[in-house]
DNA sequence: CGGACATTTGACAAGCTTCAAGAGAAGTGG
DNA sequence: CCACTTCTCTTGAAGCTTGTCAAATGTCCG
């Protein structure tokens, strides 16, 4: 076990350990209260399970509370995709609330705290209460956008500049959730991750990734990463920082 | 002029030719009335001509009623990575009502009619028309799966593939809409615009198409594409037909 | 007819993938 | 505590897919 277990649910919605960062909306206590009503349960899965089957009928929305997970596609002689990454406040599930079928996998990558919706009701929340419709619209816009970028990368960058736009990028959401420790945040990826993400190969990628580390730019060492010269990577990258708003949570 | 003018917005949506189709969901009458009076206008724009500029800032919200348009981002040395086909029925612009700066951009392939919703006005949809932000849910997250198998595309997929899944998804939606005449479908693309989708240089995309119609499996002449061998080419992209649903139109 | 633009083709270069194999690191069981 | 297994990371070499360069052909339109 190398990740340590993540922190569970918290029972109250109220003292949702995300809602008091400042990447989040604040939210009026009532409506945080019928989050919690509207919360089916919580729960645990260990790192490196399936969280969601491609083609799962009936998979859950969720919220991710804690960890890390990925949402992924594969061709049938197993060549995988990964679409984005998941991190702590990501509403997870809304493509299947419509669609039934899970067009999409999830997996966990490292232990991962969940708070479990129930199947649907999402019409329901929209009726009641339209404020968190509107917030859940534009998290799956947020999602998109960042498929998008990954979009963009493998569309048209080369595996450096892809490379490079992957570190920066997870840094800075880690750092937005306030998850930097000594100039370094958790992660859990290895190097097949990293390449089903940005369509390379492991070979390639891990050419690449020690190109970049024996340049000086970052540090990938206990499962940690350390931008050394952030700047220099999001030139690479031409990563622009959008200046991220509050992300409403649910 | 090779594209004729398109139909214009019917000056009442209860007329709308799009929702006479089987693609699309009925809605109650009052709810199809209170979408004509949150209309703002009705628009039209040329081909080859840009809707929304990559970072601009108070874009509209429409939806495209007649043509062929398409997002995407580019690089600054003018990579250009076309993210997805709009196609009448499609909602346009939701990423930049949350944002306020639009993170890609938008322009007409063919002449398009669009129906231009007002600046803000998001917010008050949801609250009085909780089904409306329902529907705009269902149609972020639909887009966003279309992303998903574009990046599973260009990340996992060879040429070839890549190629004949453009085709079929292209086929398949406009036969989605109605659009197949005399076995085949209007398709504006030119063979930058594909390479752009798939990510792949303009020289490799026509040798693969050549490729690919010398094979018998498609024609593209004068505008149109024909699939002359529907199933080969499914079955190269791994193209599973979906069923589509009809989608909710706004 | 002339100009602009899209398509097509060939030749060559390059980036990336595949194959192969060794070195570390971490967990397992005797 | 140490072999043993397994998994991940690393590196070199060779080959193939794809990109780049260049130029010809075709098409549309003024």
């Amino acid at each position: 076990m190398n990740t340590p277990s993540p922190a569970s649910c918290p029972p109250h919605c109220r003292d949702c350990r995300l809602r008091r960062t400042e990447a989040f909306t604040p939210l009026k206590p009532e409506l945080v209260d019928f989050i919690q009503s509207f919360r089916a349960e919580t729960a645990t899965v260990p790192a490196g399970s399936s969280v969601v089957h491609e083609g799962q009928t009936n998979a859950r929305l969720f919220t991710l509370y804690a960890g890390w997970a990925f949402r992924y596609k594969t061709l049938s002689d197993g060549r995988r995709q990964i679409l984005n990454f998941l991190l702590p406040g990501d509403l997870v599930g809304l493509q299947q609330e419509f669609d039934s079928v899970s067009l999409h996998g999830v997996e966990a990558l490292t232990d991962c705290s969940l708070c479990v919706f129930p199947n649907d009701s999402l019409w329901a929340v929209f009726r009641e209460h339209p404020r968190l419709g509107y917030d859940i619209t534009w998290l799956a816009a947020h999602e998109e956008s960042h498929v998008d970028d990954n979009l963009l990368s493998t569309g048209r960058r080369n595996a450096t500049e892809r490379v490079a736009m992957l570190l920066v990028h997870l840094y800075r959401r880690m750092e937005r959730l306030g998850l930097v420790e000594d100039g370094s945040v958790a992660f859990p990826l290895n190097q097949q991750h990293i390449a089903d993400a940005l369509g390379l190969s492991l070979v390639h990628t891990n050419k690449t990734l020690r190109r970049l580390s024996a340049l000086g730019l970052h540090e990938l060492k206990n499962g940690r990463l350390r931008l050394l010269n952030p700047r220099a990577l999001a030139r690479i990258a031409e990563y622009y920082d959008a200046a991220e708003r509050p992300k409403p949570l649910l």
